[in-house]
Order: structure tokens, then sequence, then C-alpha cells
DNA sequence: CTGTTAGCGCTTTCAC
DNA sequence: GTGAAAGCGCTAACAG
């Protein structure tokens, strides 16, 4: 009895659903709608059982154009290397979909043309941005998405900008109490890469730290956060072993102990050794490094009540502390 | 001198450069179309000039909605959980982002309901998708997405569907005679998932491996993949230790290889290990785990192609060959 | 509450 | 080669 019956092979339209059920299409858009709008209740359960029948479902491009704005959530990270990436990305994308949202993985990797990703990208017109790479600051970042909704992850807000921060300093500070409280003496520092905001951070923090309680730092060998880029740190500090090896990242940790146990030092007995980040997943017996780490479901809850509601979000930001994990290695 | 100049605040469309380069709209659409239309060289040049004056950026959601298309990859997985998955995808990002358009990575976690996570989302309109949780079979997929392009890398492929397959039987054959080479007459088998295609051929492969060999297979244990579970399963294997134990996970072979260690039973001494991936991220000096690996970079290849012209993807699929790789243990 | 109308920004006929 | 015009499917604004 339509006058113009659903086309065959093409998926219906809300015009087809608004036709079945006698509305205008206006009706079938707010029937359909998340957020209430004023519909009859009688029109509304006509749109949802014809929508149901004709097995409507609706068209995000439409309506992302209509709305300016898409369920999508940017992730932006640098690569997707390192054991505590599996950590943190695997229940953050398991958040982002509880709301309804998908992620668009952008992995910028050493690319300072992170450009080349947004112009003409789908990212261009997201919900919002998770920054973790530190390809750019808050203002840049802002100038390259549509939306205003970014959070950054990086150490690289500004005053206008949402961010989120692990503060390292907290951890490292026990972390080197720790060691001092030991009678670590002198210590060897494995960093990544300098040119990180957040590992420019952790670096300071751990000068101070190690100067605040009197531990010589012998040297600063820079790795790239790599179990290999550990195993390399090590032969400078092999030469003359310190007291205690810290360093920016579990990973390169584990290349520390590896490459020093061919020589037969082994931590705790020879030297003290402490990672970075408390990996779960990669915590192995084999491998049981003292660590700093945080509380990881904090920082997606984190996240999730920024995605939620970017506007309420505090200004101040969100500070999740980190503490020190004492396990085999010191 | 415009009539109506670009608004400010607001992005430059197709109208604000046509006008500004003193073309039709539709003329702007095609000079800046990446496939060759006609338009003469001389109001190219001015469009080209006046998109770039004006900064303009084309409107991804516009083009989807006008051409039913969208520079967008679905990558649908169970989880981002093990170390392989590190060395997957984070080259596959890389190779996706190569091509000019993005990955929108899909969780299905245990769920049984993609659905949720597709209809009424861009997901239905993506360009592609890689399927590599089992949730679905080929028919279910297609049926689920708006594309056809769907490419199947989860054992699930049907005659129509495009496929890439890692055949693990070869390199599965090659472990088993290896260990039987060794002298090995026994040995314990601990799985993953056997709900998943994938690994129930691959427990397959190692069964009839072991017969046609010889080796008697005195248990097999189901883990999920993780270290954790693979920590359990020793507690099976522990009681009456056999000649080797096969695992289908690398980080399982590692958890079975410190349960153990902690009653002295060591590989290769005391019992021959092997494991399955032979992931590069994974490869520590601890756990020199013999495992049947595969090339990756052919893997990402191979998709690559697909998803440059999955029209001409070559109905037989793709076969990744696999290889035993040995290391210590075994 | 309802329906009409006017876009969102782009591509694509189809005459010229 | 060019440009007018008609959509793509949806939502928002505005009368009724």
């Amino acid at each position: 009895m339509t006058a113009k019956p659903p086309r065959e092979g093409k998926r219906p339209t809300i015009a087809d659903v608004a036709r079945a059920a006698g509305v205008a299409p206006a009706i079938v858009s707010r029937a359909l709608s998340p957020s209430r709008r004023p519909v009859s209740l009688e029109k509304k359960e006509r749109v949802l059982k014809a929508a149901a029948e004709l097995g409507y479902h609706q068209n995000p491009l439409a309506r992302g154009l209509a709305t300016k704005s898409i369920d999508l959530v940017a992730v932006i990270i640098n690569y997707l290397s390192d054991l505590s990436d599996l950590d943190l990305f695997d229940p953050l994308l398991d958040a982002i979909q509880s709301l309804g949202k998908q992620a668009i993985l952008i992995r910028v990797g050493r690319t300072k043309r992170i450009d080349d990703f947004l112009r003409n990208s789908l990212s261009y017109h997201v919900h919002a941005a998770l920054v973790f790479s530190d390809f750019a600051d808050a203002g840049e970042v802002r100038a390259l998405f549509h939306s205003d909704n970014v959070l950054m992850l990086n150490g690289r807000s500004d005053a206008e900008s949402a961010r989120i921060r692990v503060d390292e300093e907290s951890g490292i500070g026990e972390l080197v109490r720790h060691a001092r409280g030991r009678g670590v003496g002198s210590a060897a520092l494995v960093t990544g890469r300098a040119s990180s905001l957040v590992e420019e951070a952790r670096i300071g923090a751990y000068r101070r730290a190690c100067a605040a309680v009197g531990i010589r730092l012998l040297s600063e060998t820079g790795g790239d956060y790599s179990y290999g880029s550990g195993i390399k740190a090590a032969a400078t500090i092999a030469a003359a072993l310190p007291d205690a090896v810290f360093c920016t990242s579990d990973s390169m940790a584990m290349g520390v102990m590896d490459a020093l146990g061919r020589e037969n030092r082994r931590p705790p007995a020879d030297y003290l050794l402490y990672g970075f980040d408390a990996v779960e997943k990669g915590n192995f017996a084999a491998y049981d490094i003292s660590s700093v780490g945080f509380d990881r479901s904090a920082l997606v809850a984190g996240i999730l009540a920024y995605l939620r509601a970017p506007e309420e979000f505090s200004a101040a930001g969100l500070d999740i502390p980190t503490r020190f994990i004492a396990r085999g290695t010191g």
C-alpha cells in the first residue's frame, strides 16, 4: 500500500520507515534518537515497530554530516610496541566501545607529519582525540582536529587543554629512596627517547631523587624502551657496575638483566635492578623486576569520564599517582 | 569581491573554493579528485591554488555520504593481549596508513554479539574488514558489513570470501619431527581456546604429526594462550613429565617453563619445550623457546595487496607457510 | 506534539 | 570541458 516501497537491495532509509509507520521522517528521527525528543508514545511505538520490521539501521555518515559529529575516538600513539601498551590499550578499547563509540588507532611512528594522517581523514571529525604520542603540543593538536575535545596524555598540555598526567615523580621518589635504604650509593640510568616530554620529566625525577638521597648517577645511557636497547645499554654499564641500575622501562631492565647475566652479574646479589611500568603481561618469573607502576584502571576510568563529558572534565586535569612496586630484583 | 565570502570560523567548503577560483563546484570536485577527471589544466591550477590559499580540506563525511565508501578499514580482533599481537598489529597499522586509510580497531572480546559493535556504527561503511576474531563465519560477516570486502584471517572463510591462511601444519610437522629426531617418545600438549577454528586446526595438526612419527600424546590441557594459563597447565604435566611439552603459544610455554622450573625441571635437559608464534618482541634470553613462526611481513604484504585491490585478490586465497624455529629449549 | 523545509558538503549525471 | 541540478540520508529549525 506504500506509494514507494523500499528499494530492493538497498538498505532502508528513514524515509522508508516513515512511510511504513505513516509518519513524517522527522518523527522517525526523533523516535530513534537516543536523547528524549518530543514524540507521542503511540507514534514512537509505530516507528520502532516499522524500523524493526524493515531492519532499519541509521547511516552514521548522514548523521555525521548533519550533526557534524561522529562516534569515533582517535587514539594517537607513536607505536604499538611495548608490553605496557598491551596492558593499557586492551582495556581502553573496551572502555571506548562501552560508550558506544569506536576507536581509530593512529600510529604516528617517528613522523613529524601528523597532518598527513589527519587532513582529509575522518580523524578530523572525531568526537574526541586521545593523544599519547608526543608528536605535537596541545595547540597544534587542537588546530589539527575539527573537535576541541583533545585529551593530552603526553605531558604536552596547555592551559586550554584537558589532560591526564601520570605522576611519575612520586613513584620514582619511592623507588630511589628504597634503593638508598638498601645501601645503594651509585647508580646508572638507562633512558628512553629523551625527546619525549614524559621521558624528560622521568629522567629529571630520577636525577632529583638521586641527588636528594645522595646516590651518585655514574652514567645515563639512551635507549628506546625496548629489550634490545637494554642489552646494548648494559655494555656501558658493565665496565664499572654501579650498586643499582634504574631503567625507564621494564623491557630495557630485562635486557640489562640478561646482558649483565652473561657476565654472571645478577640482581639482587650483584646489583639492584629497577624497571618502570610494572607491566602485568610482562611479569614473568625470570624477570621479577622491581618497578614503578600505577593503577591503569584509574587511568582508563579517567579517560572514560573525559569522553562521557569533555566539557565537565576538571580544568585542573587529573593526576594518577604512581607507586614503587617491590619485586625480586631490588 | 566574492558575493559570499567563506564564513568566518567555518572550514571552507568546495563552494568557497569554487567561488574563489571562479568555477563551478563540480569542477572543484573533479580537480581535487585523485582519479583523473576531465578538467582543463588551466582551471585545475586555479582550483588547486584557491584551495591551498583557503586551506581547504575535504569533508570525508560528505564524500562518504555521496560515494557510499569511506577510507576506513575495520580490524576485528578478540583481544589485544598477546605478545604476538604487538608483532603483527604495529606493522599492520603502518601498512593500512600507508594506503591513506585508517584503522578502526574493534575488540570483540568474548561477546558473541558482534552486531552491537557494527550496527549504527561507521564499521558498517568501511572500505574493508579484516577479521582476525573467530566470532563469526564469512557469511555472517558479509551480512554485517555494508561492504563485501571482507578478508577472513580466522579460518572461517567460505567459497565467496577472500582469505589468508597461515599454514600451520607445515611448521608443526617440522617441529614434531624435530622432537622425534631428538628422541622424544611422549609429549603433552597445552592448547588455547579450542572453540577457535584456527586453534582446532592447530591441535589437529599436532595430533596427526605426533601419530605420524610415533610420539604418544599423554595429555592435552586447555589454556587461553596466556603466561598464567601456562603456569596452571604445568600442574597437570608435572605429575608425569613427558619427554616434550608442545604449547600453542609462546606465552604458555613460558609459563610452563617457569612452573616446571620451580621443581627443578628445566628444558632442554629434563624435557624439551616448544612454543608457538615465535614472537620477536618476546624472545627474551631467559625464555629462548623453540617455536613455530612465519614471515609476518608476508602476511602484512598479503593484506596490503588485498586492500589495494580486493576484487583482484586471488580467489584461491593466500597461504603463508610456517616453519620450525629451533632455539634453546628443544 | 507534528510535519514541512532547508540544509550538512560532496559527487555525479546530464545536458550544453 | 563545463556547470546546473539532483541527490546521498539525516537532523534542526520553524511554523502549525
